[in-house]
DNA sequence: GGAATAGTGTCTGTGAGACACTATTAG
DNA sequence: CTAATAGTGTCTCACAGACACTATTCC
């Protein structure tokens, strides 16, 4: 019943690697900066995979365990693979990322990402390449990762963006080019000081990109080879 | 000497996956279309990775193996890892991409992406995914992957860009974009008919991309964690 | 009214797309 | 000359950036 290749092994008998997740878990405190969330100060959460176990669930259950965190939608970024990258033996990582409302991390440490110390391993550039992705994402839809919750107005999506993108964002051309992907629900937000701004939801259409680069691949279950 | 965690074990006495990468050869050959190496005209290349080998390395082997093929410089796509995804056992796949000039694929067997046969496993997953990755780089710049011999002509890469992105591409248009990123080397095509054209090399500050989506990780080695 | 915020009119520059024109060669 | 290809002038449209204006609310 078990396989065996042409020389009569099975699979088990030749060498193999341990293969570790690695996390950066990026998140924007309301009315703050773009944070990532860190052990020690100075690595990202992570772990080894399981038997059975999918890359996704690894890397919640890491996260679980690691950082008393319920993730949400870890999405692989790359693996690292150097012969001599882990002093414990063989192990190559896939370096993830996931976003998470700032509700749901309870008590992680936070650093902003524009003060990254130097950290352990490879997770700095975990860390810049995550968010260079999560900055693809929001220059291409309102609210690809749910960060804020609907209804919301221009200002706050506004604000959201820059910090997400580390930089000001003019608030008029902003506008502009976001209004197409929203919808407005006619609602307007109460108590605040100055003109009521109306209340927005995002267009369903635009609910994960504006623009495709690559063909989105979350929609393969993946489920066989 | 050895590692021991804290329940006294090694990295080997937990189970660990079997590694595999599977590999989207492209190529163009000259005046014709996009184009994947498929073996047995249903599957791509690839390999288990072996002890103290890199992905690339694996990768390389493999096409060497496989397909009589001398690789460039495999780049990752994605890792797949569903639980069940190969009846052999416990494999997860690295999927990457490598393009290579047709004059190295010596006789192996080359199949247009437009007509791409239904594939075994993920793999028509994979190719998709490389065409769209490549379609990206030469959006941003004229020769990434160095398929055109230098120095060529402007129609030359027009129809090289036209076989890339599957489509026609504007005569003028496409010339006034990619003029910036060219160097006229100063000599004059011969033996054509009609008028002589100019001859271009790309401007060494183009050599890779237009834009920069995303940081180019190619310049961390990777040799540290 | 004054402060604060929401929302818009409009000018500018840039660049893609499109069309048609001119330029230079071989034969 | 004609055929064929190289290369350009120019119009249009869309849109980002920028500035300043108007609109509506709370106090």
């Amino acid at each position: 019943m078990e396989y065996r290749d042409s020389h009569g092994r099975t699979l088990e008998e030749y060498p193999r690697p341990s293969v570790a997740v690695d996390t950066a878990v990026l998140t924007v405190p309301p009315g703050g900066e773009l944070t990532v969330v860190l052990i020690d100060g100075r690595r990202l959460p992570g772990t080894f995979l399981h038997q059975g176990e999918r890359l996704q669930d690894a890397v919640l259950r890491s996260l679980r365990e690691k950082a008393a965190i319920v993730g949400l939608r870890p999405q692989q970024l790359r693996v690292f693979d150097a012969t001599d990258r882990d002093d414990r033996g063989w192990v190559i990582s896939v370096a993830h990322l996931d976003v998470v409302p700032v509700d749901r991390l309870a008590n992680a440490a936070l650093v902003p990402v524009a003060e990254l110390p130097p950290l352990l391993y490879d997770h700095s550039h975990i860390v810049e390449l995550a968010v260079a992705t999560l900055r693809d994402e929001y220059a291409a839809a309102p609210d690809p990762r749910g960060l804020l919750p609907e209804p919301f107005t221009l200002r706050a999506l506004h604000r959201l963006h820059q910090s997400v993108a580390g930089r000001e964002l003019q608030r008029d051309t902003f506008r502009r080019g976001v209004l197409e992907q929203l919808v407005a629900t006619g609602e307007k937000e109460t108590g605040g000081v100055g003109k009521p701004a109306q209340l927005f939801g995002v267009r369903s259409s635009h609910r994960a990109r504006r623009y495709v680069a690559r063909p989105d691949m979350s929609e393969y279950t993946d489920d066989a080879r």
